[in-house]
RNA sequence: GGCCCCUUGGUCAAGCGGCUAAGACGCCACCCUCUCAAGGUGGAAUCAUGGGUUCGAUUCCCGUAGGGGUCACCA
């Protein structure tokens, strides 16, 4: 009996590994293309991260002329949950940062290097995981969970490095007769790596983001094949993607102690190790410390969360895009009419320790975006975001041609408005502009001028005298003027400051009566453009 | 605890042996043909710490402190 029979008793059905090796063949590609992929478990939640690492893979895929897949990671059953895949590939379908290659909504695959879920390449690591044991590099661990518990708690009794390493290696040495009889024995065991590593050493190596890096050799045998047939991360990762022929590994930063293990990995298993670039998460302050934004304490740390605040898609894109190459900010000033895709990313830019997630700036960003929006786009992305959140913005957006106007007030020109953040905004800022939500008799806060009787006298004289709807804006303008001067007010601001016991006050508090009278408020896009917009008949029913 | 990484204003950050240490968000003040949102101008605010190396360190080296990651049949 020899390690021949051993892989065929435990992998009796599996196809040579030469099998994958040839159908895969390497990508035609253009000189410099980089293939990239985001591996997601399919838990449901789309993090916020996960589309920070799609955005990026993409864009790096696509500034080169490569592939930017994406991979289900569904090797732990317990985990998953139903719809998981189909949840993350929506969203990146919404964020437009969808994968050249992955599985479709109908399972299958789309892309000639698949399957792209793990579930289903059950039978390849297999058949890597044969290659392995029948060189010698992997063989059967029989340990059982509270073995292996006991041996951890007697490493950290004697200070030791936990793991299944050096001298704690029970199985790594068992007679392959031994191994044959207690697998045809029904005994249950599961695969190890058969690590050639010597922690003596020092490994040497170089990512693309963090740079230089070194460390101890990796020297623990760890598990490729759970007892449910199914490969771990570490195993899968390797055959993945070689087979799918990724030249970048972008992930989270957690993963870089991996980074031994891995390597070597690649080594025994004869492939071509990727480059890796690891990033860090996207953070959050917690009481005086930082941590990674998190899935459950974290509202925002979920894509939903954006959509139900009615930020827009590509807000979001543009702060993370900001955070990823923090030139991105400087280029969009001197860019601010091109597509993001234009902008020429910098991997190397990425910085190497964790940015806090700042929704103040994401707000900011996201003004900017909206402000360059037509009123049609505002109109369309608050309509579609009023339908699934807020019923009364939706009744009052049902008037299209109406809220067309108003949403166009000081939009469009060189200067536009730059007060809408998000779509849940929206509402509080044209309210007033809708003749069945505005209620005269409502007992209005008025600032300066508040007696009632001067209140009066300021708009009674405004509507008979001077008010008329045909005006343009400056004839409107210095009508107001006229009025104010009439009623013992300072023509100009500076000539009010200049001697303000001359007057009763500026042009600026009329005009503030006037604008609190008809819309309620004190603070108001331009004054003229409402009026135009509400009109002769509505105006006259709100004095 | 072992191993690895990180540390420039409140936040995101330029910087890569010699700079008055960019810029953005936020904050404050002033300016702008009415109030806001903007826009403009200006301001406060940073190189964690101790040693080296050097003519000279934010930048290079070592230590200290603080922070983060990782040590599963999870990814």
């Amino acid at each position: 009996m020899d390690r021949k029979d051993l892989a065929n008793l435990i992998f009796p059905d599996v196809k040579d590994y030469t099998y994958y090796e040839e159908k895969y063949t390497k990508r035609d590609l253009p000189e410099g293309a980089q293939v990239l992929r985001y591996a997601p478990s399919p838990t449901g939640f789309v993090h916020i991260g996960g589309l920070y690492q799609s955005l990026i893979a993409k864009k790096i895929a696509k500034q080169t002329g490569g592939i930017f897949y994406v991979r289900i990671e569904d090797t732990d059953q317990k985990r998953e949950i139903e719809n998981g895949a189909s949840q993350i590939l929506q969203a990146l379908k919404d964020y437009d940062v969808f994968p050249d290659e992955t599985i479709n909504i109908d399972g299958s695959d789309n892309g000639n290097y698949g399957p792209y879920m793990q579930s289903k390449r059950k039978d390849i690591y297999q058949s890597y995981a044969k290659k392995l044991l029948e060189e010698g590099n992997a063989y059967p661990c029989f340990c059982s969970p509270e073995e292996l518990d006991k041996i951890r708690g007697d490493q950290e009794k004697a200070k030791e490095r936990t793991g299944y390493y050096g001298k704690w290696t029970k199985c790594r040495n068992m007679p392959i007769d031994m191994a044959i009889e207690k697998i045809k024995n029904g005994d249950s065991y599961i695969v190890r790596f058969k690590s050639p590593g010597n922690p003596d050493k020092k490994i040497k190596h170089k990512d693309v983001i963090k740079g230089s890096i070194e460390f101890p050799e990796n020297d623990q045998d760890i598990v490729i094949i759970k007892s449910d047939g199914l490969p771990t991360y570490h195993f899968a990762h390797a055959i993945d993607d070689h087979l799918m022929g990724t030249t970048i590994v972008t992930r989270g930063d957690e993963w870089v102690a991996s980074i031994p293990l891995h390597l070597q990995l690649f080594y025994v298993l004869g492939f071509r190790a990727p480059k890796y670039a690891h990033n860090a998460p996207l953070m959050k302050i917690d009481g005086d410390s930082k941590r990674k934004l998190s899935k459950r304490k974290d509202p925002e740390a979920a894509v939903s969360y954006y959509k139900e605040e009615g930020i827009p898609k590509q807000s979001v894109k543009e702060y993370l895009m900001n955070i990823a190459n923090s030139n991105f900010e400087i280029w969009r000033k001197q860019n601010p009419e091109k597509s993001m895709n234009k902008f020429e990313f910098d991997i190397k830019k990425m910085g190497v320790s964790g940015a806090l997630f700042d929704m103040v700036k994401m707000l900011d960003v996201s003004k900017n975006v909206i402000s360059k929006y037509t009123a049609e786009e505002v109109y369309n992305q608050s309509y579609e975001w009023a339908k699934e959140y807020d019923k009364e913005l939706l009744e009052m957006l049902e008037n299209k041609e109406y809220s067309l106007k108003v949403l166009g007030i000081e939009r469009g020109n060189n200067k536009p408005r730059k007060d809408i953040a998000k779509w849940s905004d929206v509402k509080d800022i044209i309210y007033y502009m809708y003749p069945e939500k505005f209620n005269k008799n409502e007992q209005f806060e008025y600032q300066k001028v508040n007696e009632k009787s001067e209140i009066e006298k300021i708009v009674k004289l405004y509507f008979e005298k001077y008010y008329n709807e045909s005006d343009d804006k400056q004839t409107w303008f210095d009508k107001m003027k006229d009025l104010a001067e009439e009623l013992g007010y300072a023509r100009e601001v500076k000539e009010y400051k200049a001697n303000p016991e001359n007057y009763k006050g500026h042009v600026g508090d009329i005009s503030t009566v006037i604008r609190i009278t008809i819309t309620g408020r004190c603070n108001t896009p331009d004054l003229y453009e409402i009026m135009q917009v509400l009109g002769k008949d509505e105006l006259m029913k709100r004095i």
